[in-house]
RNA sequence: GGGGAGAUACCAAAGCGGCCAACUGGGGCAGACUGUAAAUCUGCUGGCGUACGCCUUCGUAGGUUCGAAUCCUGCUCUCCCCA
């Protein structure tokens, strides 16, 4: 993998930069569309490439490796192929699921025992193996396995959590030298920043990934209950200390604002399940602001459902249409919520991208997040 | 014509003397959702008030009772069975 970063804006930390990988090009910042199973919920990948214009998706460790399983996947010949994507993807290495699953699992220095939530069967992932699988599904960008430290975790415990993280990180890097990847083209490995909201230990943890040398680096643990100041403060300090040739990925993150704060302050590449979420349950993001589709106010409102929207969903369907599928449950209300959001978070990152290139990213950015955030 | 059952809030449906402004569903209204155990979850849903509360409700008109959606009587309407 390789990292060009082509301009920085000015009064900005913002970068545009570009990721060329086996299967293709990325120009970042980058917002990538999360597929947790092997398919971005209720959207065709025709959509999701075509329409979308999504350059990389992720996927999951933790949720491929119980269904379908690593043998399925290495049969069908990785997960590329599996599922019929074939531009970049990235998965993430179930140090989330370590986090969202917290009450069936149990931590050791080993790594982390936990129960399948599909069957309650008692699984170990450690940093090898988890290393291992994501060299069976085949990923472009694979991710350390780590511990995401929740945002309320007091000094102590934060502090001993990211030494296990650091800990893992050396184990998942070793492992990841051991080991070839198996369908013939390369595979980048990102280590995770940690540290949770105290900037001493983002700054020793950014400090301890970057010596590493990798492809790229993440920030995990935000977006888990902090406050967003401790949030945006975080990213300062960690990016401060991230080597700037490298591209920078905030995981899990975030709304349209924070995306916009994020690359504000140097991020590269954002994922978030937000635009497919809501959208699969009624909120719509747009440029102008949020509308929430299952209110009464739109029942008779015939307009489309986004003028400036880039989806041909944007302009197909109308507002009173769309909340009706909603109030009838019809799936197709779900599907057009989720393209039209992953349609508009693709439109935001790549007009910033076009914003830093032209210099004129800041005022845009200013003006963008006093829009994006007004209820319509 | 004979026999039986029933009328409860937007709909369906509990309640069968005080703990009932009334269980529960549905519908409706609103909110939440950040490396997806989520096509999910939460709240509200007689009126007024932020709230303690106050006022008007259980087909309808009366009655019994300290007290009625609940008991009694008349009326109106609906449904089922037999002719």
């Amino acid at each position: 993998m390789k990292f060009e970063l082509q301009c920085t804006a000015p009064l900005s930390k913002a970068r545009a930069g570009k990721i060329e990988t086996a299967h293709g090009q990325i120009d970042t910042p980058i917002f990538m569309p999360v597929g947790t199973l092997g398919s971005v919920k209720g959207v065709h990948f025709k959509d999701v490439k075509e329409d979308i214009k999504a350059q990389i998706i992720l996927g999951n460790t933790y949720h491929l490796y119980l269904r379908p399983g690593v043998e399925i996947i290495e049969k069908a010949g990785g997960l590329h192929k599996f599922i019929g994507w074939d531009r970049p993807i990235l998965t993430d290495s179930g140090g989330f699921q370590v986090f969202s699953l917290g009450d069936i699992r149990k931590l050791t220095e080993e790594g982390a025992r936990f129960q399948s939530h599909i069957d309650g069967s008692r699984h170990l992932f450690t940093p090898e193996n988890v290393v291992d699988i994501q060299r069976s599904i085949g990923a472009d960008i694979i991710m350390a396995f780590d511990e995401c430290t929740p945002g309320d975790a007091d000094y102590d415990y934060a502090s001993k959590s990211l030494e296990l993280t650091q800990r893992w990180l050396e184990r998942c890097i070793k492992r990841y030298n051991e080991t070839e990847p198996k369908y013939g083209y390369s595979q980048s490995f990102f280590p995770i920043v940690q540290g949770c909201v105290y900037a001493d230990l983002r700054k020793k943890a950014a400090e301890h990934v970057a010596s590493f040398n990798c492809d790229g680096y993440a920030i995990g643990g935000l977006s888990v209950g902090e406050k967003e100041a401790d949030m945006y403060e975080m990213i300062e300090v960690v990016n401060a200390v991230l080597p700037e040739n490298k591209p920078r990925y905030l995981m899990g993150v975030g709304t349209p604002i924070n995306i916009l704060e994020g690359i504000d302050r140097g991020i590269d590449m954002f994922d978030c399940v937000m635009p497919t979420r809501n959208g699969r349950n009624g909120m719509l993001f747009t440029r102008n602001g949020i509308i929430n589709i299952k209110n009464n106010k739109w029942r008779d409102d015939f307009s489309p459902i986004d003028l400036n929207g880039t989806s041909f969903v944007d302009q197909q369907y109308s507002k009173a249409y769309l909340r009706h599928l909603f109030q009838a449950k019809e799936m197709l209300g779900a599907q057009i919520g989720s393209i039209h959001n992953l349609a508009f978070y693709l439109w935001l990152v790549g007009e910033a991208r076009q914003q830093i290139l032209a210099g004129t990213f800041k005022g845009w950015k200013e003006q963008m997040v006093k829009q994006v955030g007004q209820r319509l």
